[in-house]
DNA sequence: AAGCACAGCAACCGCAGGATG
DNA sequence: CCATCCTGCGGTTGCTGTGCT
C-alpha cells in the first residue's frame, strides 16, 4: 500500500509537531480534505497520506469537540446506537456533532473496561484490599432515559424514582442512590435477575426520544469567522460562538447547551447557556464558585472528587472476615 | 519523592471497498 | 477483467498524565 511508494523516504511517524499540523491546516485550506497522498508527494510533509488524513479527521477539522469529555447525553447516543447498529464508529459518531469515530471508539473502549471492572468486582474482600472505585457517577446512577432498563422490582419497591425521595434535590432525573449503593449496585451474583439490556424500542421505561439524523458534514471550503473568533468555523446555520448551532436534539441543548473551546468572555457568564452548572464569578471573574442546578444531568458529578462518594462503599471492617 | 497502576487518548496497522487506468 | 491506488473503517498499541501507595 503506502509503503511500496515510499521506499527510500523516511517516514516520520508518532506524535504530530505544531509545524506539522499547520502545514497540513494549510495544504487542506487550500486544496480541500483529499488528495492526502500528494501531501508526501509534494514534500509538504515526511507522513503517509493516511497518517495526514488521520491528522485532521481526528485533530484539525475544525467542528471538533476536543478536550470536552462526552457529556450524558453523548453517552446515551452512542450507548444506543451501539445497540443498534454494532461497532460501526464512524456510522454512531455521525450522530454526534464534533465527536469523530475514533472518539467514540476510545469512549465506549473505557467504559467497556470500566464496566469489566465492576462486573469482576470481588464480593467478598480482605481489608486491605482497595474495593474499585466507582469513578464515574454514571456507574451507579441509572438516568431514566438509559437504555439499561430495570424491571421495577428490582429496587426497593419501585419507589426509586420518587422524587421525594432523593437527596435535596428535586427533579434529579435519576434512580435514587440510596437504592443502588451497596458493594454490589447491580446485584451480580445475588439472588436478582441480572439487569436486562433492553433495546431501545422495546423498553418500556425509557422514556423515547428518538435521534436525530446525522448533521451533515462540513463541505470544503469552510466558511470563515470574523475576529475576533476561535478560528473555528460553524457548521452550516450556526452562529459565532455557538459550535453546537445545528444539533437540533432538544435534550441536548436544554442540558447543556454548547460545549465551548478554550474560554471566551461570553463563557463566564455561563448561567444562559449552561444551565447545569451556574457558576458565580467573583471580583474580575477570578473566584468561581459552582451551584449546583436541580436540573443537572448525572454525568455532572463526574467532575467531583471521587471521595465524595466514599460513604457508598461502607466497607465491613476486618473483623468482619 | 519515587515507584506503580490505571485511564484516557493519539496514532498506527491491517483490511475492505470504490475509483481509475 | 485485472491491477493499482486511494480512502475509510475498526482494532490495537503505546504514550502520557494522574492518582495512589
Amino acid at each position: 500500500m503506502d509503503t511500496r511508494r515510499e521506499e527510500g523516504v523516511p517516514m516520520r511517524k508518532g506524535p504530530w509537531m505544531a509545524e506539522e499540523d499547520e502545514i497540513l491546516i494549510n495544504y487542506v485550506n487550500k486544496h480541500g480534505p483529499r488528495d492526502w497522498s500528494s501531501i508526501r508527494a509534494k514534500g509538504l510533509l515526511p507522513r503517509t497520506g493516511k497518517s495526514c488524513r488521520l491528522r485532521w479527521v481526528n485533530k484539525l477539522k475544525p467542528d471538533l469537540k476536543t478536550g470536552c469529555k462526552f457529556s450524558a447525553e453523548e453517552e446515551r447516543i452512542v450507548i444506543d446506537l451501539q445497540a443498534q447498529f454494532g461497532n460501526k464508529w464512524a456510522r454512531i459518531a455521525t450522530y454526534l456533532p464534533g465527536r469523530t469515530d475514533n472518539d467514540v471508539k476510545n469512549f465506549w473502549s473505557t467504559r467497556q473496561k470500566r464496566l469489566a471492572r465492576t462486573m469482576q468486582m470481588p464480593k467478598p474482600h480482605k481489608s486491605h484490599e482497595k474495593l474499585p472505585v466507582f469513578q464515574e457517577a454514571s456507574d451507579f446512577k441509572v438516568p431514566r432515559t438509559s437504555t439499561m432498563a430495570f424491571s421495577p422490582e428490582l429496587t426497593t419497591g419501585g419507589e426509586s424514582s420518587n422524587p421525594s425521595s432523593t437527596h435535596n434535590s428535586e427533579a434529579m432525573s435519576m434512580v435514587d442512590l440510596p437504592d443502588l449503593i451497596s458493594p454490589n449496585p447491580l446485584n451480580i451474583g445475588t439472588d436478582h435477575p441480572p439487569l436486562e439490556m433492553i433495546p431501545m424500542d422495546q423498553n418500556p421505561y425509557l422514556e423515547q426520544q428518538p435521534l436525530q439524523p446525522p448533521l451533515p458534514q462540513l463541505e470544503f471550503p469552510f466558511p470563515q469567522l470574523p475576529e475576533p473568533s476561535l478560528g473555528i468555523p460553524l457548521p452550516p446555520g450556526g452562529q459565532e460562538g455557538d459550535l453546537c448551532q445545528g444539533f437540533v436534539d432538544p435534550v441536548f441543548s436544554d442540558m447543556f447547551g454548547c460545549c465551548h473551546g478554550p474560554p471566551s468572555e461570553n463563557d463566564l457568564g455561563f448561567s444562559s447557556g449552561f444551565p447545569a452548572l451556574e457558576l458565580d464569578t467573583g471580583q474580575n471573574g477570578v473566584k468561581l464558585e459552582a451551584k449546583i442546578n436541580p436540573s443537572t444531568p448525572e454525568s455532572f458529578f463526574d467532575d467531583f472528587p471521587t471521595d465524595m462518594f466514599d460513604y457508598l462503599e461502607s466497607l465491613p471492617s476486618s473483623s468482619d472476615w
